[in-house]
DNA sequence: TTGTATGCGTTATCAC
DNA sequence: GTGATAACGCATACAA
């Protein structure tokens, strides 16, 4: 099990090491058929470069790590980003890491630092996050999914919730309704600097002031039994309440759970739209009417966009903003 | 943004290198008053050993892989596997990688041979499975979730799909049921050579032939609508069937409609037993008698196992077989 | 087009 | 208890 090296390709193919070098990568200046001995002989036998030699000499690492800093409640929809991120990342012969933590500014700066990782893509950023100005401030590479009140000078990709909860709104609205809530995500963590739960609040706004009608907000943590109780309060309290647009798939299930336990039926008598991941829309009863969250896509391209400002010379920053859509399903119908 | 070594550290702390590599590595022989010293100049300068540079002169690399090969149907439970396995590994800070993907032969080695992992978790596990051959022929230490048809001198972490399965029958049978339906897993891999199906089924003619009951087994890939079909195929083929088991979360939602659609109530005229990640049986409507699928614990103690072999001198294989667990929720009730 | 020599940051061996 | 030094496998600058 004695290691193969580079030294024993060069031997075997009668040439020296820099040679090998050269062809492995992908240099110009090498003869086609001392090229092709020298891949018969790697592919004989079974060579891989050492990539921690790799990263020694070279300074490349061809590896990076996605951050999700969650402990314990976790939103269903966690694997489609990572499942993109992880294709974007072998698409490009990059190894994917996967760190799903809360991690001190130390083990931020140790990934790089001990060279395990060229990059990351960070996940549920805050409007002020500290490990955008650590990472920013030491130089370090990152995208972002999600982003930053201020995004001068850094790339990320977004899902755009505010323009998702007002094509939301105006699907209920156009069914009729005109008594409408949003239940909104909360809990995961700090509600107050999490952007998404801000702009959920600011695209139902807009749409509420251009139509005269009354925001009603309430913000539960990703469970079943939150948004139960929550939801229970509403129709108590709002009896006139007939639609609601409610954030993630747990919450979803709460509100359904509440709305038939109270004798309203949906979509019959209470419209739900959902914003949420369509596979997830798809296996609650009823199907869910959502405007979808594209987690893979999301996962893909900020890798990719990792991946690029990794390698490319003259990497300007991009800031992608995914626009919502809608897809209707069982869960709404037109106000009785 | 240059890189900060252990030369830099000796130097400032008046030290050698070997001395501070002797602290790093925790080895006896150096005074308690200069461990602090050096420890003391390695905060202040946020030093962190380079871990190609580390794996290039010690062996070691402190990294590991979860390798699931899959590529385009899911089964909904990954994340709980992926997130036990990530725990474990960095509870013992090692990096875990993912890789999601239908790896080859040349692939799988190379992550070896360039010394990018030290260990592997193998997911999807087939009675006969190559992976298992060529590793334990290179020699390569790995860890099973699932297990092969001939398991000698490895190691594995499984769920007792059989055991699971014969307890959701029984718990049909105490209702009262007597013509009961198997959903088995199917098209995710070769459904033949796919241990977990074959065990099911397994479990599932036992408790048949105990009970004189004649089995009734159809096979569906992991998604609503082939399940969905299939329902109706049996309820029209059998007038009798009061009951089924369902593998996974997709099929159950395919069940549930097909019953809805044709009458059939659940739990009133029907019951569902899955086989399912607890937290998905909880979304679905009915919530539904299920037997957990432990994925959490799964890739945790599979990846802690690993860690273990990877470190302990003496380590003996071990395999785990966790036993399953009833819940009991809204989709079964006695037959009428 | 190809070969030689040096250094990357660390651990391990040996001497002090 | 501590320090010098030789690998480890590779890339790269430079020489041929």
């Amino acid at each position: 099990m004695k290691t193969i090296t580079i030294n024993d390709v060069a031997r075997v193919a009668g040439v020296s090491v820099s040679t090998v070098s050269r062809i492995l990568n992908n240099k110009p200046d090498v003869s086609v058929e001392t090229r092709q001995r020298v891949m018969q002989v790697i592919d004989d036998l079974g060579y891989a470069p050492h990539a921690g030699a790799q990263g020694l000499a070279g300074g490349r690492t061809r590896s990076l790590a996605v951050l999700y800093p969650s402990e314990h409640e976790f939103t269903g929809t966690e694997f489609e980003f990572f499942l993109g991120a992880s294709r974007a990342a072998s698409k490009a012969d990059y190894l994917f890491h996967l760190i799903v933590e809360v991690i001190s500014e130390q083990r931020l700066l140790n990934l790089f630092r001990s060279n395990q990782v060229s990059g990351v893509v960070l996940m549920e950023i805050l409007l002020n996050d500290w490990r955008v100005n650590v990472l920013q401030e030491h130089g370090y590479p990152f995208v972002m999914i999600g982003h930053c009140a201020d995004n001068d000078g850094l790339s990320y990709v977004d899902f755009d919730f505010e323009a998702g909860v007002k094509l939301a709104c105006e699907h209920l609205i156009g069914l009729g309704h005109r008594c409408i809530a949003l239940l909104n995500l909360g809990g995961l963590t700090r509600p107050d600097e999490y952007g998404p739960a801000a702009r959920n609040v600011l695209g139902y706004a807009q749409v509420c002031a251009h139509h005269g009608m009354t925001p009603i907000v309430r913000t539960v943590s990703p469970n079943i039994e939150a948004a139960y109780q929550v939801t229970e309060a509403l129709i108590r309290e709002y009896p006139d309440l007939t639609a609601m647009i409610t954030l993630l798939t747990s919450p979803m299930v709460g509100v359904f759970r509440a709305l038939q336990d109270h004798g309203r039926s949906v979509p019959d008598d209470f419209s739900v739209v959902g914003i949420m991941a369509d596979d997830n829309a798809e296996l609650l009863t009823p199907p869910v009417t959502a405007v979808g969250i594209p987690a893979y896509t999301m996962g893909y391209r900020a890798a990719q966009l990792l991946i690029k400002k990794l390698t490319t010379e003259s990497y300007r920053e991009r800031q992608i903003l995914l626009p919502p859509e809608l897809t209707i399903r069982g869960s709404t119908a037109p106000k009785k």
